[in-house]
DNA sequence: CAAGTAATTATACACACGATTAATTTATCC
DNA sequence: GGATAAATTAATCGTGTGTATAATTACTTG
């Protein structure tokens, strides 16, 4: 749309002329990658022009082709040196758990709310370019670990079902998904109900809300 | 982005000349809506293109112009006259729930997928629009039904931990956003774990699921 | 039946986008 | 120290976008 502020949040450098740089310049790629994360992040991949990022990184756009080639590469730079290091320390995390089912939960819980905490940008990428239809990383990280994780989890919970460990009205796919629908979920929409509320949930009462939950439920007959 | 392709599902329909149609032809008017929201969900509102809804409505761009004066306006007539009525039924339902806490609950389930299955475009719309940062659409329906429904249900669950009705370890308001990460989200995501699991996880499954872990959480001891 | 209005297409404009190429400056190598 | 490679900006191209205006046809009213 051309109704889109391109907002600079950059002070005006004095611009600089052609030419290499002197030797004392740093590598200048992890400086624009993490300018197009903010930009991802911010207005959604599609939304960001490299006009925009280049004027985020104080540099022409030009650069950002010399450097990745197309808008295609430095977004595939991007989640593969941004994103999913974040989601294999998450996967190392749950993968350590032990066999007991509130264990693995618990494990989950903390893991992702974990991640957030160091990694704020995380929930709302996840949420445009990953659980949008049509999102730019949604291929790109379903063939990454969607098909390791998610059912590697489900089957834990079949198995604890088998035995007897878990709630036999539960569907151990959808566990899955409700994990995430009381984890990153959560995160994602934080905004929205730190605007509703006029009051800020924070990550901690989050993890203890949803493992309330995952615990009992709404009944009164368990507390702690 | 350039590469996006402008899939032009209609026909090639017989190109029109100018001028008024003759008497017989019905109001455009809620078709052109029906062809934006259409568009709208498929590319969201910032991809979608005037050109793009004016191909899939087969009329000319210009129309659109001339029957809504902007993209900013079409999109309010398609907020009004298409999203807020999924919205207000949905409201309805809730609003005449008994005091019980579980029936509010079973209520508020079936409400929400019951919307799902009577607006199957519902769920993806809301992501894109309402929880995405920046969606087009989250002022206008936060504004509208923002502070009615969620603090309504916030303070029912408040009360009812008051009266020792409602596990002490839960945070009221994260009910809510537990609520619609239980429901919602699991329905907004389906493409996702449908791909993922090779199964079609149904709307009937997601609200038994829910209410079953609403109701004990993963706890064996009280089952049905 | 003439004048005016309503609904539609055709054309065009100014702008933003991704990408390419040329120019320019510095570093490196023989 | 001259040639070559590397890293940067400047300028440009073709395309898609929202919107405005003009042209065209049909209905409505006197």
């Amino acid at each position: 749309m051309s109704t889109e502020k391109p907002r600079s949040s950059k002070r005006r450098a004095p611009p600089r002329a052609p030419g290499r740089p002197t030797l004392d310049s740093p590598d200048l790629r992890p400086h624009l990658i993490d300018a197009a994360l903010a930009c991802f992040v911010r207005d959604g991949i599609a939304g960001t022009s490299l006009r925009g990022i280049a004027a985020d990184a104080g540099v022409t756009p030009a650069l950002l082709n010399y450097y990745f080639g197309s808008k295609l590469a430095l977004r595939d730079a991007v989640f593969e040196e941004r994103l999913m290091p974040a989601v294999l320390t998450l996967r190392g995390h749950v993968a350590s758990a032990g066999d007991d089912i509130q264990a693995l939960v618990g494990s989950f819980v903390r893991g992702v709310l974990g991640l957030v905490a160091s990694h704020p940008w995380f929930p709302a990428l996840w949420v445009r370019e990953v659980l949008c239809e049509g999102g730019a990383l949604r291929e790109l990280l379903l063939s990454r670990i969607g098909p390791e994780l998610p059912q590697m989890l489900a089957a834990r919970f079949a198995e604890a079902q088998r035995r007897g460990q878990l709630n036999a009205n539960l569907d151990p796919r959808l566990m899955v998904v409700s994990l995430i629908g009381l984890t990153l979920f959560p995160a994602a929409s934080a905004p929205i109900w730190r605007q509703l509320f006029q009051a800020d949930l924070g990550v901690d009462a989050m993890a203890n809300h949803a493992l309330a939950l995952l615990g009992h439920g709404l009944d009164t007959t368990h507390e702690s």
